[in-house]
DNA sequence: CGTATCCGATACGGAAACGTATCGACCCGG
DNA sequence: CCGGGTCGATACGTTTCCGTATCGGATACG
């Protein structure tokens, strides 16, 4: 409510993304309050457990992705219309995927989703919690790929959704892998190795009705 | 050395995969030993902390693993010799593959290797020990690649290791999102949906010298 | 069957984190 | 400028977990 109340919860949150970050969700209240430069008693406060800052924060964080995949979709549909032909159409498509995806190189986005992927997987009420915030941010990414797909010209041979969940899991896939070895191949060539084998074998012409 | 050491071991590991199954890594000692039916004496009499027996799973585990894997490629070499032009030769190798990767309704495996990845994400050190038994599974996985693309007739259009990295990422990913998404697409549709067109899309006839 | 050794149970001290209850300072409105 | 309510700091007792040191019993072996 008071601004003074409004500034000690951002600092807390961001303090608490940096200490999950660093030591994952077992993090302890002193470890978010000295980092945000206050005491236990701030916290007590602001939020219950150290599990409610840490969906806030995934509220927080979902919340800006949304408005970012909601400016793709209108950037996409602007210029929008006549679809083309020529040229590497997917390759267009997938470079616009990855502005949409989290940032490649975001390890700290990376640590974070599994750590709620996990939390999720173990905890039924924050699973649920969280769908519904997931489900906002599917249905966005479903009207990206939608639009994309027209403005390329090209028809999904499945559901929208699923092509969507597809490429979010290749991209996931990817994005994990870049980082669990250093060694193989990076974020961008693996991407590039695979989404466009997908893109291609999951669309086809505008044209063809989907039917059958 | 002893029988009965032995066996307090294995079972100490034993109740140390199902609590971190459940609970993660933040799993206390106690837990771990009362699940065992062991005192925590019997811990510290076999190790020091509680990564250290987690690492001891991930040797065990993906030693395992390899056993498999192995097994997987003399099984493929095996049958191999002719190449068989001829039917869904790329869905066979899936399905091939598929009896490599990690059993798809393994929830366990998936939690606990996230779990790794994190923890390696965050403690060089552990990465560092990682590695070398992934390099072994990785290098065992990339047999079974060489050997399935022969028995398949067909030459990757990229180095082997490259090609089984992709198929690791995109398995990985759609394993995460059966998981992250019970709504959504699950494993076997999310390989299906990926896989083939990736091999399709990364390999060639055999025929075909690679050389540009 | 007896004995030396190994190994897990027990007991102890201490550190860390928790949750609460209370106090003092700040903030906002009148 | 001042008073009432909010908010974060402080202090306290409790719980949990840790690591070690020691003890008693099981085990392997002659």
């Amino acid at each position: 409510m008071t601004r003074r109340r409004q500034q000690t919860r951002d600092r807390l949150m961001q303090a608490g993304f940096e200490v999950f970050v660093e030591r994952g969700l077992s993090a302890s209240i002193e470890e978010i309050c000295e980092r945000a430069g206050y005491t236990r008693g701030a916290f007590y406060s602001n939020f219950r457990t150290t599990e409610e800052l840490f969906f806030g924060l995934y509220e927080r964080l979902s919340t800006t992705a949304l408005a970012r995949a909601g400016e793709a979709v209108s950037d996409v549909l602007g210029s929008a219309g006549r679809p083309r032909r020529g040229g590497d159409v997917v390759g267009a498509a997938v470079e616009a995927f990855l502005s949409v995806a989290m940032s490649p190189d975001d390890r700290s986005w990376w640590l974070l989703s599994s750590e709620y992927a996990l939390q999720a997987a173990r905890d039924p009420q924050f699973a649920q919690r969280m769908s519904v915030l997931r489900k906002r941010i599917q249905a966005e990414l479903d009207r990206f790929i939608v639009s994309a797909l027209d403005r390329a010209g090209l028809a999904a041979r499945v559901p929208p959704s699923t092509l969507s969940r597809a490429l979010a899991a290749v991209h996931a896939g990817a994005l994990a892998q870049s980082f669990e070895d250093p060694d193989g191949p990076g974020y961008q060539e693996l991407l590039r190795l695979t989404v466009p084998f997908v893109v291609r074998g999951l669309t086809g012409p505008a044209t063809r009705r989907t039917g059958a």
